[in-house]
DNA sequence: AGAATTTCCCAAACCGCTTTGAGGACTGAA
DNA sequence: TTCAGTCCTCAAAGCGGTTTGGGAAATTCT
């Protein structure tokens, strides 16, 4: 059934039942609804494909991953897209992902430019300076940023957490526990979002006259792996550090596992809080003892992302967006006075 | 940069144009050559969207994830679509991913074929008698399921790998190793996956003229937090079991986490066996113990996957595909003779 | 009543590509 | 020289929508 035969089946042009479909006000109520009921009755539905070649606009939003593996390994960012999947699917979006393949990433994104396939992308993961935006905002393809550079330049819509200030609240807590020796097993510090936990964690610290040393610091890609083997390392060395600050859930299970392992008491010996996404799998209350944690839905984010997207997709012209989501701090059970 | 303009400025006719790019025979090669070299200057690339119009196909691959959260959360899936997402791009097809939304899933299988928004879809986390092949084969969509179904019917392409026969083997490893009491941490037991490992399960116990009694399993969602909860509650039986088999590494966590807790020596006191889909955040391997496992990369079989679609949508006339995939059975140091 | 609007609808052009059916320019054979 | 057979190229007709530029009928204004 295309609109063709509608209008046939109608005897009225394709022009007028085109419009009255779309909301035209060039067409009559009573004509309107007639329309509406007959292409409800047949079940016409326009194809997706020729409307988008005449209106030049796609309806889908676009994800690009790099073909490097260790990005998308990160169940954060299936979680981050299923959230916003759900809010394109709401609005008759499609979510195109590109991972891979022969093109890097900057070389899909001038391919949609070109070839108009999407009307909007998400940046993910965004990196100090990251050459991404200058290349989005030449291609004048609209786009957002999940989470900032971290360059003078502000010109790019975004939404992130304010993991700076989460990790200080969460740094202060330690601190103002009495702890001095804190160790931070962190994300990759190329990425913004990780610098920013390593600047809040700094900042606290040395409001307390204290600083990092360089041998309580980890900087490296979010396995359970990698939070057993520093967390194990950490607690070895000659001062260990008795508070550890934790920058996804994978590697607090890590952690946890290696406090077991040398017989650390959570929460009286060594004081854990970790950085919680949401993810539906890892659950920090369940953990015994619950886990202190700075929590903020990685999946809202998502949905609040496309919302944004959106909007700047409808208008062009409305100011560029920039939204700052405070992360709560939650106290529970795995942080305690610093033993002496 | 179009057709138009293109084969203006060749001097040819967009029909000449269009069959020397795409490699239909009727033109010179001089020609082609001459046609190529021009695009490849002027860096011309076809529309897609009309391309899909004219040729009825959109070169695209769509995921279609239930509005219930539960699926998608898993990062298996996550890790599966990636494998599979890359394969797509390396052929030149996009990844469509449809999550949630007010249409259920098989209503968007519907629209998928009435407005041929996708040249094929894939069926992921089949239950028994999964109406979504019925749905699929009547709508004329090539697909191909990722696991099996559990009916008499076979009339759809599958690659699976072999859950009962890994089950069955692990099992069957520690009722060589002297267990008795074995647990099962199983998936949800209406995805045939969970049901074929609890067969492969039952089957070995069988053998060994033991079976398994209810309060030794578990079905349900693979979370840390079930992991720990269930190998709790099971250790604490009053006749507990001396090993436990888990559906999933995240339950593993959970698991080694009960273990510790309780004071249990992984391998000595109480054996374990998980099975590792290769997700690249856990590895089973750096456990300490390191893990028995039954291992089977998920991505690869995404890939494999992928492949197999896209030769389906080559040749649909072609035999239904059905590949089952051996398991690997790696013991590691959490298993062991049962305790007396 | 006649002019000026407004309302409603239509034919046709267009989006950019593929594909059909046919024609012109060669070749080689008769 | 003529005719059939290749080889190469083209004009035009789709694909299925949206959008422009009118035009006829109905309404309102003088």
């Amino acid at each position: 059934m295309n609109l063709k035969q509608l209008s046939k089946q109608l005897s009225l042009s394709q022009t007028t039942v085109s419009r009255a479909l779309n909301g035209y006000p060039e067409v009559r109520e009573a004509t309107r609804k007639r329309v509406a009921d007959e292409a409800a009755r047949l079940g016409y539905r326009p194809n997706a494909h020729a409307r988008r070649l005449a209106t030049g606009r796609s309806h889908a939003i676009g994800f690009v991953f790099p073909s490097d593996r260790s990005v998308m390994i990160d169940p954060l960012f299936s979680d981050f897209v299923a959230g916003a999947a759900e809010v394109y699917a709401l609005q008759g979006f499609e979510t195109l992902l590109h991972a891979g393949g022969h093109e890097d990433e900057m070389a899909v994104y001038r391919r949609f430019a070109e070839d108009g396939a999407v009307d909007g992308v998400v940046v993910q993961a965004p990196h100090v300076n990251d050459p991404r935006v200058a290349l989005l905002n030449d291609l004048q393809i609209p786009y957002i940023v999940h989470g900032r550079l971290d360059s003078s330049e502000n010109d790019y819509s975004w939404l992130d957490i304010d993991n700076g200030g989460a990790f200080q609240k969460a740094t202060k807590l330690l601190t103002d526990l009495g702890h001095t020796r804190i160790a931070l097993l962190n994300g990759p510090e190329n990425l913004t979002y990780a610098l920013h936990r390593r600047k809040g964690y700094e900042a606290a610290l040395a409001e307390r006259n204290l600083h990092a040393a360089t041998p309580y610091m980890f900087s490296g890609v979010l396995t359970e792996e990698n939070g057993y083997r520093e967390a194990k390392r950490v607690l070895q060395l000659p001062n260990r550090p008795t508070a550890l600050l934790i920058s996804s859930m994978m590697m607090v299970s890590g952690a946890i596992r290696a406090c077991n392992e040398l017989g650390l008491a959570i929460g009286k010996q060594v004081s854990l809080i970790g950085h919680d996404d949401g993810l539906p799998f890892m659950n920090a209350e369940g953990l015994v003892p619950s886990l202190t944690t700075t929590t903020s839905s990685i999946r809202d984010a998502g949905s609040r992302v496309a919302e944004l997207l959106l909007e700047r997709i409808e208008c062009p012209a409305s100011p560029l967006a920039g939204e700052l989501w405070n992360v709560d701090l939650i106290v529970r059970g795995s942080t305690g006075p610093a033993p002496r």
